[in-house]
RNA sequence: CGGCGUGUGGCUCAGCUUGGUAGAGCGCUACGUUCGGGACGUAGAAGUCGCAGGUUCAAAUCCUGUCACGCCGACCA
């Protein structure tokens, strides 16, 4: 919904999308520009959503077995070079550390952009038996990847995450365990960020430097372009061999392990902001804002005004409520937290406690009601829900809205001369034909779906014979 | 790594063309009046002008170099 923009202080979203970014970023006090390049401080606001985040999936991750770990920061360059896909992938963009104090070192380490090699080495010597599988393993911590360009959340080159390595004694379970990991992502995306995806297999061109398989969820941001939100890999047994991982099976035989990574980082948290935030600044879900409801006293110095509101924060103990009880102006404060992207604004004032009554102010829509004190705390738990659900809802319709279909190259280039968002159409599976429309459109292969369509029987690209339904996009 | 741009109190910026006492607004501190959509008054604190050289009697301003950051592309979660 297009309400009005009530804070001057961020340029809306239809004259500069990037520039729109970055203000609510800096406004909503998510973080601060160190002087390192490419690395951001996160303030309290940002890491609140953060730690909200981290609770929320690891709570999912706990209940689909997973156990957490903690591996080493520095990756050795002999490790880092055992299996060849995986380096080529990532060398242009690891850190190097050279010296130990004042000696260089023997040999140089790189600080880990990701942690297969750390987790395949400890893995051979950790694991023997099939009794010893599956290991179900998962890491919070942050990687470092050099980038050239760099943007709050969606690219910095210090970024935390949770990685997860498994190894099964299976490629099936192996094959199970990527997809369930992926489906945690997708229902976590949905329930609890109200962003919907789609699930889908990244291709060949796409997909993880050492993976078999790749899948991703991808999220449609406002402007029409696509974040990639979450990944997991199906290695196979590719890194096992590389690294030597090997079993003893039941039936006596050695055999190697089948591997899979999966990983969701703080760049999710530029979703959000893309997905809900609107001219006025963040707009936060219910269930991931670290402050749900805000109440702002209305002529504070009165008489027992401020006494009420915190007699109503403590009343609404369920939920995560804070009084904004500085001595700005209450229209000062409406905007403060309009740009942070609070769920909720209790307004109290003289007037409301002689009639025993409060205002209520969704951030999502700017709706205004009354209600009676004494029904606050379950009128604000409908009202949590709601916009819970009205945000899943609204970001539905606009993945739906932009989202088309094309069955020619005419009909292709058209849409994305013309619009914005996902194209889904017929791809011949040749990666020559990805590359080309990548160079010559700009727009990549986002994924796979797992629900097929038959759309036509021939390549909406190159015109020759279709194989799989995918979605195109541009790309963050 | 290419293109563009910016560095001056905490923030946004003016001043630079044409060298001569460092400025404004916001914010901050204190006090008072205010308070239902970014209130107001009075007083006050706060700047090695990104850094290093050079030219000059004199440099925020001119010259050279350098560093940092931002945005846009190519590469990537």
């Amino acid at each position: 919904m297009a309400e009005k923009k009530l804070v001057e202080a961020i340029t809306s979203m239809s004259e500069d999308f990037a520039q729109w970014y970055t203000d609510v970023v800096k406004k909503a006090e998510l973080i601060d520009y160190s002087n390192v390049k490419g690395c951001m401080v996160i303030k309290p606001a940002g890491y609140a959503i953060w730690e909200n985040i981290q609770r929320q999936l690891d709570e999912r991750f706990k209940a689909a077995g997973v156990e957490n770990v903690y591996m080493p920061m520095f990756i050795p360059e002999s490790l880092l070079q055992k299996e060849k896909d995986h380096v080529e992938g990532f060398a242009p963009e690891v850190a190097w550390v050279t010296h130990g104090g004042l000696n260089p070192l023997q040999e140089r380490m790189c600080v880990r952009p990701t942690s297969e090699t750390l987790f395949c080495d400890f893995y051979k010597g950790d694991i023997h038996s099939y009794r010893d599988l599956p290991r179900v393993y998962n890491q919070w911590c942050s990687v470092v990847r050099w980038e050239k360009e760099t943007r709050p959340f969606l690219r910095s080159r210090e970024f935390l995450w949770q990685e997860g390595h498994t190894a099964h004694a299976t490629a099936a379970q192996a094959q199970e365990r990527t997809e369930q990991m992926l489906n945690v992502y997708a229902d976590f995306c949905e329930e609890v960020l109200a962003i919907p995806v789609v699930k889908g297999r990244k291709t060949e061109k796409e997909k993880f430097a050492g993976a078999e398989a790749t899948y991703t969820i991808e999220a449609l941001m406002h402007d029409g372009k696509a974040l990639q939100s979450g990944t997991s890999h199906n290695f196979g047994d590719g890194f096992a061999k590389a690294f030597g991982i090997q079993f003893t099976d039941r039936d006596n035989q050695l055999k190697y392990v089948h591997q899979t990574s999966w990983g969701m980082s703080t760049r999710i948290i530029g979703a959000i902001i893309m997905v809900h935030g609107d001219d006025s600044g963040l707009v936060l879900p219910p269930r991931i804002a670290p402050t749900q409801v805000m109440i702002i006293p209305i002529q504070q110095k009165k008489e027992g005004v401020l006494a009420k509101a915190f007699e109503l924060q403590e009343k609404l103990g369920a939920f995560r409520v804070k009084v904004d009880d500085s001595d700005k102006s209450p229209g000062w404060k409406f905007s403060e937290q309009e740009m942070r992207g609070i769920p909720l604004r209790v307004e109290i004032g003289p007037k409301d406690i002689e009639a025993g009554k409060c205002v209520i102010c969704r951030r999502d829509n700017g709706e205004k009601l009354e209600t009676a004190l004494d029904q606050l705390e379950e009128t604000v738990g409908r009202l949590l829900d709601q916009v819970q659900n009205d945000l899943l809802a609204k970001a539905r319709r606009h993945l739906e809205e932009h989202t088309f279909t094309a069955t020619s190259r005419e009909e292709f280039e058209q849409i994305f001369s013309e619009k914005s968002g996902f194209v889904k159409a017929m791809w011949c599976g040749e990666q020559s034909c990805e590359e080309e429309v990548k160079d010559s459109l700009g727009v990549t292969s986002r994924c796979m779906p797992f629900e097929q369509e038959q759309l036509s029987d021939t390549c909406a690209c190159c015109g020759r014979p279709a194989r799989k339904m995918v979605y195109w996009g541009k790309a963050y």
